[in-house]
DNA sequence: CAATACTGTGTACAGTAGACGCAGTTTCAG
DNA sequence: CTGAAACTGCGTCTACTGTACACAGTATTG
């Protein structure tokens, strides 16, 4: 059934390691996880080295494979370390509920940028991330919908989240190189607005509006198209 | 104004090289970026290395410099080659038409896996990845929305297809490593049903019902929502 | 006490991106 | 027609990456 659980689904789902012989450990999982997600804050994942982690706990990189079978499986332990405890959700019913859920995880991607890199393609989920699942299949346990409907659901709004935090990271603090980027596109639009007229006409638009509604404006559309399915069930 | 474009929009939106005064070049940008699109559908993204493409084209690694500044820069060539130019649209109004949009696009990310790689992050984004985007907001020509509402539109769809994509890029094809992952989630939940009883009745009820519907199940619920919306302002 | 298992570390290797300079080739200015 | 200039592809070099492996030291067990 389960007997051969990947190495990296043993270190995230345990069991914890039982008493050793030889000399006892001088760092831990938690340790060196918790010193990748400083790095990885500051430097980016692509600025994510086992010489740097290693280097920041004072140790050689290759003591870390005593504890990690490679890198892979290290930021798999970032991941599930950084996204932090699922929090108590704000409201009753559904509705509420899962917007709390979507801002509070938008959060998380605010405050760890490089989990939009560390979370693409098929991967493992760990426990604490697996609490955000629960988290959100949890606030629609009340409607009639199926079993594949509420993870769908999950699904999209994590989706939803994901997509928007990544564009959204795009237009970090002023100055960054980042806001040069965006300048650069809008003028490349403005440019060349005869082949793209909608899109110059509604960037136009959109430079004299409020912006970076994006988040709300998917999850208030998403949720009302939900509530519809959901009333049609009742 | 725009007099100092990044070397990687010169590439991406000319103006094309003036004739040159030595040797004429054997290669292309398109060349280039087509052999590293080969690669990448074959190998990853993460398997793509100037060594690969420039061996693949017959020349070496260094030769590749004199088209492309970097591998960053290559890799936004590619992102534009790949995505393919923006179709035409079936239906009427503006719901049949984006919904067909998001299902060619989700098509895209099938045949190029590593897009989703690719295009996290803040980066340039070309003149055919643009086209996609233009023919997604003339689609929404005739509705009342805003600008900035038409731009979020775009933006909360792309990012549920390229969300979905990225799922449903776990559950490769059949017997692949990454079925085994899944495979160890389903048991791993199932372990641990205590700590995690809504995700795994839902997961047990998921298994006997249909599943990867998450596209359209998402898709209609935002069109839903957002129908509601246009309704209200029409 | 000896055997054993575990620790952190040093060395080695294959692979990566990219800087730089060089020889050959083509075009332009005189 | 001749030199200068500009461009080509290439070989070499540096710095860095992940990780396999062997080794000496240490703590626990029999």
């Amino acid at each position: 059934m389960d007997e051969d659980p990947s190495p990296a689904a043993r270190l995230l789902w345990g069991p914890p390691p039982r008493p050793t012989r030889g000399p006892k450990a001088a760092l831990s999982l938690g340790q060196i996880a918790a010193a990748g997600i400083e790095l990885a804050d500051t430097e980016g994942l692509a600025g994510l080295s086992m010489q740097q982690v290693a280097g920041l706990l004072g140790y050689t990189k290759m003591s870390l494979y005593r504890y990690v079978p490679g890198k892979a499986e290290l930021v798999t332990l970032m991941v599930d370390a950084a996204i932090g405890q699922a929090p108590e959700l704000s409201g009753t019913g559904w509705r509420e509920p899962l917007a709390d859920w979507s801002r509070q995880l938008a959060a998380v991607f605010g405050r760890h940028p490089w989990l939009l890199d560390a979370t693409v393609g098929p991967r493992l989920i760990g426990p604490t991330e697996l609490g955000w699942m629960e988290a959100a299949v949890a606030a629609l346990a009340d409607t009639a919908l199926t079993g594949a409907e509420r993870l769908d659901v999950v699904a999209v709004l994590a989706g939803h989240v994901r997509a928007i935090a990544q564009q959204s990271r795009a237009a970090g603090p002023e100055g960054s190189p980042e806001q040069q980027l965006l300048a650069t596109l809008g003028s490349l639009i403005a440019t060349h607005r005869d082949a793209y007229p909608a899109t110059a006409a509604a960037m136009a638009a959109a430079a004299q509006e409020g912006q970076d509604q994006a988040l709300e404006f998917g999850l208030r559309c998403f949720l009302d198209g939900l509530g519809v399915l959901i009333d049609g069930r009742g």
